[in-house]
DNA sequence: GTCTATAATCGGATAGAC
DNA sequence: GTCTATCCGATTATAGAC
């Protein structure tokens, strides 16, 4: 932890994204203070702006960077049956948030702390993410599999089911993340009429 | 708004917990300080500390008064069946939280900035509300209305699934309270395989 | 109950040496 | 790239007058 002096850029630079990322998660943006992310680092302050041009870009770049790996780590199957896609797209959200628990808290709870122009660019990748289901529930009724009143209000309220799993899932607790995905994937299926 | 000296007791204090919490809501506790709630309610920063004792009381007397409000606002008919109950419990809990959005996305943001003495009472209150709910589930499985696999995790999800619309919900827009607590009644009836 | 003034600390960010 | 030192403004909370 401790050290004097020294250039190591390629290490400190995920560092500092990292415990930037659990500490703003731990504390909120504006609880976290540039010494306490270089303390945890084990740099001095000043080192930080080596690798951000202020704070707020740093809470702004975490914000992107994981709604863009969201993008990227779903992959869909256009050509299945919409069920099946539904039941993909159920299990790939908990374990992605469950995998990035520290950043879906920011996600939603740190969004009032970006200026405009960095909340208009992160709320556009996170319409993207919420148009993949959405296009999943339209193709469902299309096909006669799923019967919905209205595909954005259900798209926006299974997102927010799944994503509470991160309020309340301990690792090692009654339920294996194998078992909660069976469970909620039930409650989605019911939801959407299938 | 400005003003410059005199004994108002009866209309500061209110006034007081109700800037803290739209402030609070709006920019995060720890982003809020004490002069700009003092400047929202139109009085010198000082004037605070005769109502409460300092910021961290002042943030769990919100978030405590909300939860007891919420208790009680909520009667039971125990007596019916447990598929009105919920659709109650339903229309009840969105329209609650969208009455009260800022005390609702406090209750879920700022958790993490009180003490551990503060979170534990206000968590415990959590759930008592939460009971609520897993009561009407567990009758509607013994009456055999609903088929639910974990009745703890469904009532979990769909909380989540309803505190959700204070995310998205604004007055006038596309659709009305009651047509969106309709929606989410059939997600819900759905989910609970009803 | 509210004001003004202030104590004591901490905040983000920068400058210049190495 | 990192350190030390520092600028300067903001922070919570308190003291004492009215």
């Amino acid at each position: 932890m401790a050290r004097t002096s020294g250039s190591r850029a390629e290490i400190t630079g995920p560092l500092v994204r990292g415990e930037a990322r659990r500490l703003f998660a731990r504390q909120g943006y504006a609880a976290v203070s540039m010494r306490q992310i270089a303390a945890a680092v084990g740099v001095q302050a000043g080192a930080l702006y080596a690798y951000t041009p202020d704070k707020q870009a740093l809470l702004a770049d975490l914000l992107e960077s994981h709604m863009q790996e969201l993008l990227a780590a779903w992959t869909d199957a256009p050509e299945a049956p919409p069920l099946a896609r539904l039941e993909r797209f159920v299990r790939f959200h908990i374990d992605f948030s469950l995998d990035h628990a520290d950043a879906v808290f920011l996600s939603y709870m740190e969004l009032r702390n970006l200026t405009p122009e960095n909340f208009a660019r992160i709320a556009a990748l996170r319409g993207r993410y919420e148009a993949v289901l959405e296009q999943i529930l339209r193709a469902g009724v299309a096909e006669g599999q799923m019967r919905i009143e209205d595909a954005k209000l259900t798209t926006l309220a299974l997102i927010a089911m799944l994503t509470g799993v991160t309020n309340w899932y301990r690792e090692g607790g009654r339920l294996d993340r194998d078992r909660i995905a069976q469970i909620y994937w039930g409650l989605a299926r019911g939801a959407v009429g299938a």
